[in-house]
DNA sequence: ATGAGTGCAAAGTATTTGCACGTAC
DNA sequence: GTACGTGCAAATACTTTGCACTCAT
């Protein structure tokens, strides 16, 4: 893991205490189970995953609640909408990315491109639109799943 | 209008046809309907639209069922996914394009950007993934959003 | 004539919310 | 001590589905 927990329940303390709003446990304790996941999730899956984390449990409200915090504090973003589902990511130290959503197995792929970056800026300039943030899903085929097709 | 709506209706006639389903008044008429309504949708908004829209009505059932078909089918898009909402858009005979999308007023523009449509089948080379279709959106705030919040 | 399509109402998901109780400050 | 946060269950919003009837073929 290439980010400090601490640091980042810091930081969080911080936003909370900005915002006038208090420091508990449960907004704690879900920093730390969602970096303990360690991947995408959906929120129904992380529910029942942190049900069988013993102590340190949150439930359903309060994951849902908790987890607009984050993303407004930065450390989660929902990367992938597909039909119902809302896939998000613990982005914290993570350099922005984009993703490829394998519609066989669900795989997702991260990739960088700067330059794809930079031309949305010049887009955003061209129509003098301030962006705050943005999401480009690709779906498709991976190479496994087009391989294994072969039936 | 640029283009002509017999001839979707001709086509999609056809995909009917190549899957062995009925070309029925319901699913020829949302064509009409979605194409007259002219603009971003959601279904709901849809939905209520068209139980104005006299005869040629058209039940949710029916909305969602044929919405699906005109997505495989290709003339409808799903364009922006915010928050729990997502926004349909009648794509036949437009160039293809993404959304920078205004979260104060809810404007979306649309532009193209070929360069950024190269980038992206660059990506999937180099993952080798075969790529059906992507979404771009840009959230954020437009110029007269922005002018108007001198408050 | 027959089976797929439609409309309705009910069921299913995902998410939000009211309220009584608990906890941070 | 007070007000905000939490957990629960109920409510909401969106979408899908079972079924009886209708219509395209």
């Amino acid at each position: 893991m290439s980010v400090d927990l601490s640091d980042i329940k810091r930081e969080f303390t911080k936003f909370l205490k900005r915002k006038n709003m208090k420091v508990t446990q449960s907004r704690l304790n879900l920093i730390d189970l969602i970096a303990k996941y360690g991947k995408h999730f959906e929120v129904e899956e992380l529910v029942n995953w942190i049900a069988t984390q013993g102590d340190r449990s949150v439930s359903r409200s309060t994951i849902y609640r908790t987890i607009k915090l984050l993303q407004e504090f930065g450390v989660i973003k929902e990367v992938i909408k597909q039909n119902n589902r809302t896939i998000y990511e613990f982005v914290a130290g993570k350099a922005h990315h984009d993703h490829l959503v394998c519609m066989e197995c669900g795989k997702i792929i991260e990739f960088v491109n700067e330059d794809i970056e930079k031309l949305q800026d010049e887009v955003c300039k061209e129509y003098d639109f301030q962006p705050t943030h943005h999401r480009l899903e690709i779906f498709g085929v991976c190479s496994e799943c087009r391989n294994s097709d072969l039936t």
